[in-house]
DNA sequence: TTAAAATAGTTGATTTTATCAACTATATAC
DNA sequence: GTATATAGTTGATAAAATCAACTATTTTAA
């Protein structure tokens, strides 16, 4: 057998038996470093995308984003105080819900979003290198059809263990 | 504008904009998570990928593992410690290069091995449920050429940033 | 052929993240 | 009106990532 070296790297994606998460921790990875290079000086050294999807939907629960991100809640209070600390969100009173807040960016934190949006967007435009138009979308097509796939025994593995 | 509740989740795969990671980082937790649960009770909680790629490959240096994995090799020393305290890999000499150690499954490794395989192949058949072969040839196709975009980028940073 | 640079691995210190139980306050269900 | 569920918080702890500094080799190239 031939012997891995430093040269000779191994590829997931040359083999169909690789465990699917193996690859998609490394698209990822590579995929959020450049981000966390391309914001670096923005004044925020992590948790764009939150900052991204709580300017998108301008007001959001913080279970809310927990849900969606699949992080815990626990987890999430502290990534709202840090974006809080930074000036760029801030905890509004939730009318309907009083236990709950909406969690909506500040000046700041809106100020940022089109540069955070045009990473996002750049990233994605390269990402997408030498796609065509169809292949973009049966790509996001089996994205989501995977999503759902894994979803039905994920549901069955809470995100927070402590139910 | 609506406003996002619980119920109302967010579903980053129907937006054509949302920043990719955040789905690869989704689907990485839920085939993960599932994993996790599967092999639990396997004397193993973590760094299945990785015993899992020792034992494919048979031997390997920690630096190969780093590389492939993209892996600090710093936290890479931590696995490998982490894994021979569970007597599933050892530490051998490297003939040609006395820096370096090959990585090998001992045999209680090698016996769990299987389990793995399976649960990660049971894992992607699941996850490509519904597909076609043209379709899931398409997907691994696809995920390749995007990693390759990537990777372009990545190359400028490395992920060992102390150089 | 030797001096300089690069590489494999290790260690220690630190930071970041994840995780869980326990808690308050409010809302919903019966 | 009492039960239970939910949103958020806190504290403690564990896991992971990160980086600089270090040893021991190997490679480069003058």
């Amino acid at each position: 057998m031939m012997l891995p070296t430093q040269k000779n790297k191994i590829n997931p994606f040359e083999s169909k038996e690789s465990p699917l998460s193996l690859m998609f921790n490394m698209l990822y990875k590579k995929y959020d470093h450049a981000a966390e290079q391309e914001l670096y000086h923005a004044d925020l050294e992590r948790y764009f995308y939150v900052l991204g999807l709580i300017c998108k939907h301008q007001e959001i629960t913080q279970q809310c984003l927990a849900n969606c991100l699949q992080i815990d809640k626990a987890t999430m209070v502290r990534i709202i105080d840090y974006l809080t600390e930074k000036d760029l969100v801030k905890r509004n009173p939730h009318n309907e819900d009083r236990r709950a807040y909406l969690i909506s960016a500040t000046a700041k934190g809106i100020k940022l979003a089109p540069k955070i949006e045009a990473t996002f967007s750049q990233l994605n435009k390269l990402a997408f290198k030498g796609f065509s138009a169809e292949e973009k979308k049966m790509f996001l097509e089996l994205m989501n059809r995977m999503d759902n796939n894994l979803s039905d025994v994920a549901s069955n593995i809470p995100v927070q263990k402590n139910k």
